[in-house]
RNA sequence: CGGGGCGUAGCGCAGUCCGGUCAGCGCACCGCGUUUGGGACGCGGGGGUCCCCGGUUCGAAUCCGGGCGCCCCGACCA
């Protein structure tokens, strides 16, 4: 079992969310550098952001497929922003069945290239388009420094990969799935996220527009969670997706693709972790509500753990994912401070003054101590569950929310653009020049994280040259 | 890839300077008993190629040479 404490996050936040990853036993590290394995409670946790996107992926048209692992070494070349953007990180198979390889093959980085291809198989005309598929699966990115779940040298996600007729639509499209992104992070996961264009330095390799959500984590650096990109026809032209249109003339599709990771999972820990540990939104955590029975004599047991398996019945045929931690030898103490650490966003006690009372006690994750407490009546506790979990859902995402508008800041001047970078966010008029950003990163180390969708009208003087500028961006330092 | 730290029981560590009762501690684990509303306790027990290879020595966790691995901090990235 884990030490008693946590390192703290003011202590060394980093340290915090190591430990906190190992302890709550989220994933361990693997035997090859810089991989890791997702344990059973991480993977849970995965497959309901799973279900989540997956829904929403269904209901705007997409459908899944799988495509392989290995890509032929030359399909990196046809696109060179692409090749640039990705040779330095390839992993690549250079024997099989104990025989050096004609060509060498590469674990896919990430899957246009492949997809491109077979694209180009499939798609002949007008009426072949739009493609809308979608792909669950691992990447290889041969990462130099890692950190479970934010940076792995391998990590899960979904990638989708959709060919169109026409610009407009794969823009629509690309637009559309950051929508769904920032739907799925603020409802399901509570974390409000910020939507926008990444600048061009920031951009994909490839890509002609990418957009992201880009969120604030407790040390008020900011992690883009999610990202969709629109790429013209630049690999239609790479891979010879080509499609006659209406007018009977050969035309170049429009391709887009988007992806979120398991690096989500990092997120959420970041966002709404404590000292305690770790915050599930109920709507994604693997267990919502656990039962810990508490007694001190075989008799009072039986009267308890015949009540547990009464409501753990009840919870469970209402649609809760509940658990009962029956573990003898631990003592009550110990396992709230365990569930706590692995986030369970709502316990319950259930000891002899609630067979008495006919009661049992609610004990909210998102309020510490004792103000998280309560007493509630047996009759009608399914609601009372469902209330609190509800209640707990949008509070982790207003508390989030607060502490990120707090941290969001809008210096008057350079000089207070580099001393507000250290602790939050900058929200600043910038001309969009390269030089402007490079000399911000080179000062501070932030970068331009997203430029918002929602930009106010007036124009402004870029904040680092003093020239006229027409967008606002968010400089920050970032994961 | 540079800088720092580390490698001894499942985990966290001491021991390394100065070679020889140094194979040890805490937690975890197993057994029995008492406990249980905010991190329980007593007694008994099991568990080790001291990261690997080579060398020095009567003798190496300890000294020397070489390798490997991991973590943390910096340049690239979902």
């Amino acid at each position: 079992m884990a030490d008693e404490k946590l390192t703290s996050q003011s202590e060394n936040f980093s340290e915090w969310y190591n430990q906190l990853v190992l302890r709550a036993e989220l994933a361990d590290y693997a035997p090859v550098r810089g991989c890791m394995v997702v344990r059973p409670y991480g993977w849970t946790l995965w497959e309901n952001m799973q279900a989540g996107l997956d829904r929403r992926f269904k209901e705007t048209g997409h459908v899944n497929a799988a495509f392989p692992t290995l890509i032929p070494m030359s399909f990196f070349e046809k696109e060179k922003d692409h090749v640039e953007g990705f040779s330095p990180e390839l992993a690549v198979v250079t024997h099989g069945g104990g025989k050096e390889l004609e060509e060498k093959l590469a674990v896919r980085p990430t899957s246009e290239t492949i997809i491109g291809y077979m694209y180009s198989k499939w798609v002949q005309s007008w009426r072949d388009l739009p493609i809308l598929i979608n792909q669950w699966g691992s990447v290889m990115r041969w990462e130099l420094r890692t950190r479970l779940f934010l940076r792995t040298a391998e990590f899960y996600w979904q990638e989708g990969h959709t060919a169109h007729a026409s610009a407009e639509e794969a823009k629509e499209e690309t637009y559309r799935m950051l929508d769904v992104y920032a739907d799925f992070a603020e409802n399901d996961c509570a974390i409000p996220v910020v939507k926008g264009y990444k600048s061009e330095t920031e951009r994909f390799a490839g890509a002609q527009m990418t957009t992201g959500i880009e969120s604030m984590m407790r040390d008020t650096k900011a992690l883009q969670s999610g990202t969709s990109h629109y790429f013209g026809q630049n690999f239609a032209k790479a891979f010879e997706i080509d499609f006659l249109n209406k007018d009977n003339e050969l035309e170049y599709a429009y391709t887009t693709s988007w992806g979120m990771s398991t690096r989500m999972i990092g997120a959420l820990i970041m966002v709404h972790g404590d000292d305690q540990g770790m915050k599930m939104p109920p709507k994604i955590a693997p267990i919502q509500v656990v039962i810990v029975p508490i007694y001190r004599k075989d008799k009072e047991k039986d009267a308890v753990m015949a009540a547990v398996d009464e409501v753990f019945a009840e919870l469970k045929a209402g649609g809760i994912r509940v658990k009962v931690d029956d573990r003898e030898q631990l003592s009550p103490g110990f396992k709230f401070h365990d569930w706590e650490m692995r986030g369970v966003p709502l316990r319950l006690e259930i000891g002899p003054k609630d067979i008495e009372k006919n009661s049992v006690a609610l004990a909210r994750r998102d309020i510490p101590g004792r103000e998280g407490k309560s007493f509630v009546s047996r009759l009608g506790l399914l609601d009372s569950v469902k209330e609190t979990l509800d209640s707990i859902q949008t509070s982790l995402f207003e508390a989030a929310k607060q502490f990120r508008d707090e941290n969001i800041h809008d210096p008057a001047t350079y000089e207070e653009l580099k001393e507000v970078v250290e602790k939050g966010w900058a929200f600043s008029y910038w001309c969009e020049s390269a030089e402007c950003e490079a000399k911000v990163k080179e000062d501070t180390k932030a970068t331009t994280r997203v430029i918002p969708f929602k930009q106010p009208e007036e124009e402004g003087t870029c904040i680092v040259c003093g020239k006229k500028a027409h967008k606002k961006v968010y400089f920050a330092k970032a994961y």
